[in-house]
DNA sequence: AACATATTCGCAATCGATTGCATTTATAAT
DNA sequence: ATTATAAATGCAATCGATTGCGAATATGTT
């Protein structure tokens, strides 16, 4: 038994004896129409189990109260935390999210970017894909006047708010850090460096030891893509190049344990031997031995700031064409597999 | 530079001095138009820079090709290989997944559903969460005829397809094995009774106790809500209740680690002296020391099963009332805290 | 009471695509 | 050539909410 019957707007202002228009204010708090017409209105809306039809008003306004959010993957720790930043905000402000995943892959990022634009969402938060090097997917927005924000990911040259993680100066404290504890050859795995993040990581890392005075080996800086098994390639190419090492620096965290796990396969101790730090504090980096030294971003946070920035480019579509890169600090979390006994 | 314009298929008519009818057709690969003008309209389509406007034809046939997903959490491995599954079977039938997570609120969950519903999306799969004792949100969607369908979380009192792994006889064979390595005081720290997934778990250990003539001990199991902290409050109680113990059954994987964390703590060995194991490997189970024994859940199937049942309905709206409850094979997996030295 | 002003409310067009039915055009059969 | 049939296209209503503009009603002022 199932009622495919819908009330609408006309149903409720018929059985009142009122006009449509008035309904629709009315629904819509309009300060223009009375209070007490109002009550009786959302009364009789409620009596008739009426519900707006979202799809009506969106194709009227041009407007969905929607707004999509495209991240590589659900999955890690940061980028969800990011998403319950933007979730917080946008349900707050009365906008619905649709998160899709583009599994770093340009291909299904483009697909997404262009279902996205045809479902008409009122604006996008991404973060790119690892493989993403061209950008007509997302200047389709600008073109059509649809706010974007970048978060973490950035794209330089896309004119945008940016979010991002201080990711040089948390480079930059990791290997201060273990430079401190007493390593003097310190290795780094990074990622790839069309991504600024990995760009900046590695730039914090060469300053710092720079400014400690240390020469730069151009063969103990290893780039991949971080995953689980192109870690263990790379620390096995960093000690068969350079049997001196005594710290990793892993652009993240899962590039970290399976260092680790290498590493311990081969008989050296973390941190006696060498000393190993991450990048992300992934759930794992605290439970695994040794637990993995790291760098915390602020994901909650730069979700929130990334959702009212968009949302605000949403509201007053005002002419503000002052687009800003936040740049939110990070937090040097120290462990078991940095510290020195 | 912005162009506010978009062209309609009213533009392509009168460009082609053909009525808008054939152009939707056209379009629409409806086989009563000619090749011939349908190649036409493809092409003066694009040249225009044609962009469909969804809205307009959601609002006209009341489909929106979009299906509502909602768990728990995004961040759980678990989940987010369901959802991963679900997004294969559903862009491969040109469907957009609309991703929501409940934080295991049931306030939130019923938030989540309400806008959902309004947003007209065509069906819904959802696991349901913790805190979920009452389905009113969720009938909203029977009574309107609107396809839903659960999985691993599921609910007894409401009819639709449910996709569920095997957790009884999961738990069966993590108590077997468990006994099978010698333990005869085993332990059971289970989930809250209201899901019928730990209730299954608990069942399964029961049975397998049973079966293998150990007599249950009451004492000896603890439903909470799985969480880090309540794992090692959990493990504590049992240990004073019963300091025989000599094997705990947790689960889930969270529970698991933080009896482990917390029987290293106090000296005991794993798997000497205590064996451990948890379900649903999480990816932290394979790394942390010792790693942990599990049951694996099919969850990227689970997810592609849910997503093409679901689709299935909503294409053929047909009357076929049967629903089904696929039950999902589940994998043992032992490391090494569950294999006696 | 008459007029000015402010409050409320209704009319009717509109958004863009879809679709049942009618109409025109092409093809086949006699 | 004529009629019957099939194929291709057009007409026009429709979905439900929004909104600019004008009309009606209420309130205030002298």
């Amino acid at each position: 038994m199932t009622d495919r019957f819908e009330t609408t707007i006309h149903d409720i202002a018929r059985k009142l004896n009122i006009s449509a228009s008035t309904v629709s204010r009315a629904l819509n708090n309009n300060p223009i129409i009375s209070e007490a017409t109002r009550q009786k209105i959302r009364q009789t809306a409620e009596e008739m189990g009426y519900r707006p039809n979202t799809l009506a008003a969106s194709f009227r306004t041009k407007r969905t109260n929607t707004i999509g959010v495209i991240v590589p993957l659900i999955n890690r720790h940061f980028f969800s935390s990011v998403i319950s930043g933007i979730e917080e905000v946008a349900y707050k402000s009365g906008f619905t999210v649709t998160i899709s995943q583009s599994n770093d892959q340009f291909e299904k990022e483009a697909k997404i970017a262009h279902t996205l634009f045809t479902n008409r969402v009122d604006g996008i938060i991404i973060s790119i894909a690892m493989e993403t090097r061209q950008f007509d997917h997302l200047k389709l927005f600008s073109a059509k006047n649809i706010p974007l924000v970048f978060f973490d990911r950035v794209v330089d040259e896309i004119d945008a708010h940016k979010i991002v993680a201080d990711d040089f100066g948390g480079a930059y404290f990791v290997t201060k850090h273990l430079i401190e504890q007493g390593a003097k050859q310190i290795a780094h795995i990074g990622g790839p460096l069309n991504l600024k993040i990995y760009e900046n990581r590695q730039a914090g890392y060469v300053k710092a030891l720079e400014d400690a005075g240390i020469k730069l080996n151009h063969s103990m800086i290893i780039n991949n893509t971080l995953r689980r098994e192109e870690g263990t390639e790379a620390i096995q190419t960093l000690l068969k190049d350079n049997n001196t090492i005594d710290a990793v620096f892993c652009a993240n965290d899962t590039t970290a344990l399976s260092s680790i796990i290498y590493l311990k396969s081969i008989g050296k101790k973390i941190p006696e031997d060498i000393l190993v730090m991450g990048f992300s504090n992934e759930p794992f980096s605290e439970v695994v031995t040794p637990s993995i030294s790291t760098v915390q971003q602020p994901g909650f946070l730069m979700g929130q700031k990334a959702a009212s920035l968009l949302i605000e480019q949403i509201t007053n579509k005002s002419e503000n064409h002052e687009f800003l890169t936040i740049v939110m600090p990070t937090d040097l979390i120290i462990r078991e597999s940095s510290v020195r006994k």
